[in-house]
DNA sequence: GAAGCTCTCTACCAATTGGTAGAGAGCTTT
DNA sequence: AAAGCTCTCTACCAATTGGTAGAGAGCTTC
């Protein structure tokens, strides 16, 4: 692993930035302060703010569905939601601000979204035919497996992220707290996709 | 209902601002010409921009969680959690901006992060004890209160906000779909929640 | 009717915004 | 060594930002 170029290395600062505290609340002439660069150098290699947002929500959509692909190759539906949280909660403490950037990117109106959702698409439809099987064979508990899937996200991605609402109820976002999180979401999904089994 | 004051007429239409293309994305100029006034009449009453958000966040809080607060005096556990997803996607058709609003402000590292903790203190405990009493006596699966209770509150607001994520998976927001979403929700948190009780 | 209060206005302002134009340094290719 | 490519720079720019100062209009209170 070699020096990343210059090009990478904005890609890797926007993010952090924008994952933060904002597209709207990065400027470009702060990215490049803290690149040691002047904007006119970002503006080189992106040839706006909003195209850098776009390359941005781009390269974090690759590399986050990348994974999400590898976790749906599992055959047993449980095991890709079990893979799916690890993947997630992983990423909370390696690289929060990646989950910063989807939050960010997928604001309704966002000017990306449309773009976050054509890369989106493909893994979606595998994890719903999955789902589909998964729900025919009784195996899981449930009638719409996309909505079912949408339920899903939506719960893995709030836990993962909504950490100020944690604070709100007392809880000191840490690594401990947040892997107490873990296994509490993992009960609670696992409760309500699994259906009872009598040993 | 006679006319608004002036103050309220900045108070909502700020609402609607913020909870739409945020903070930052809302400029004060842009706001008062909505308003047909000048920017120095909005900063007449709200010593700044970051002032009005604080009021904004403030009253907002306090309409939802008095909302909420009724929901939660009810006696059955599933009865609260139910009557939380009708509020919530009411919220989402008739004033969507709220929830906006209430994402922005729950934003990791926003100004008015903390106030609205502080607002959501009493209601979270609340439920938190009743929550908590349904464990106890097993009417309900689980076993931390607190984070059972921020696992639904994310599932909650993630389903009904999560719009963008929706459309990705080719579901056009619409008031059918939100109660399609609404219902599978229902279902997924009673799977989730309610223990099996051979009849 | 003068004093004072409430409210909105005009007139500014310094700082910052995203973006353009183009010079020049350091390469490689011819 | 000249030509060309890649990249970062300085120098600007018009527009917009949040915010200040203070005038004046329309009330009510004395």
């Amino acid at each position: 692993m070699s020096e990343p170029t210059t090009r990478q290395r904005i890609l890797d600062t926007a993010l952090d930035s924008f994952g933060t505290i904002g597209v709207d609340g990065t400027s470009l002439d702060a990215l490049a302060r803290e690149l040691g660069l002047r904007k006119q150098s970002i503006l080189y290699h992106f040839k706006s703010k909003n195209a850098l947002f776009a390359a941005v929500v781009d390269e974090a959509a690759n590399r986050f569905i990348e994974e999400l692909d590898a976790v749906v190759a599992d055959d047993d539906v449980w095991d890709q939601v079990e893979g799916t949280v690890r993947l997630v909660f992983r990423l909370a403490v390696q690289r929060p601000a990646l989950l910063g950037l989807l939050r960010e990117a997928s604001r309704p109106g966002s000017t990306v979204a449309v773009q976050l959702s054509g890369r989106l698409g493909g893994h979606i439809d595998a994890a719903q035919r999955s789902l589909e099987l998964a729900l025919d064979e009784g195996r899981v508990a449930g009638d719409n497996a996309r909505l079912l899937l949408f339920s899903l996200y939506s719960t893995i991605m709030g836990v993962a992220t909504e950490v100020e609402v944690l604070r709100a109820m007392g809880v000191e976002p840490s690594l401990r707290t947040l892997a107490e999180r873990r296994s509490e979401l993992l009960r609670f999904l696992r409760v309500a996709l699994v259906p009872v089994n009598p040993a």
